[in-house]
DNA sequence: TTCCCATATGTGTGATTCATACATATATTG
DNA sequence: CAATATATGTATGAATCACACATATGGGAA
């Protein structure tokens, strides 16, 4: 098929939490995440902008984050983020779901520990 | 809004894998795959039957397994399906790209190893 | 003996998630 | 002045899986 084996698309789920991990940090802009994710990840996860930005807008809308206009002279608009105190605590929840569905991938799949 | 946070549903690629590995080890029939996910997970897979029978077609349709019937007196018919070489390969390539996954997942949100 | 439950397979529809193609605009570098 | 990196956005669609529903058989409980 035309589909790379171990390709760099996301799982499902997986983009809001690294979203919100990235943002936990401090305040960062789109663009800065989808370069971030891409790489701390060493290229495996490649965010493409044009689905983040829809998502930014829906985290925002559901009050995980919250974004402002930042206009600097010499720089193009941005919209930074910062995460809620309820994008923490959904954090907090994604994390724990993954830990336990990967811990489940291993017993059930056999997969090696990462 | 109506969604549990650490809910039971699969994750995007999960369910090919988690077939492929259950067939591995002998041939089965779709009920019991089910079944067996529920059971080995402690219940944080659950995989619908619903939804497991249209992609056992597809998984026979590109022969990655290898369906056959089998009937007994006094039990319903079954389709018992056996993994393909191609299936395995396929496998392999799943488990590899999982595991690349994971250890970006941990690299980039954090998450604790499994 | 009737009803419910577990077993077993299947169809049809839809929600969610993310990719891809496309569009716009500015600053830097060659 | 052209190419590239930066930066944000819209519109559409593919893929994956959930859920509601349908069908059918055997066994145990009421």
């Amino acid at each position: 098929m035309g589909k790379t084996a171990a390709d760099a698309s996301l799982r499902k789920g997986s983009a809001e939490m690294l979203i919100l991990s990235l943002l936990e940090e401090r305040a960062r802009h789109g663009y800065e995440i989808a370069k971030l994710i891409e790489q701390r990840s060493d290229g495996v996860l490649k965010f493409h902008a044009a689905s983040l930005y829809p998502l930014l807008y829906r985290l925002e809308g559901r009050r995980l984050i919250q974004g402002r206009w930042v206009e600097k002279p010499g720089q193009r608009r941005r919209r930074h983020y910062n995460i809620t105190a309820e994008g923490r605590r959904v954090l907090a929840e994604r994390r724990s779901g993954w830990n336990t569905f990967i811990a489940a991938l291993v017993r059930v799949a056999g997969l090696r520990h990462a």
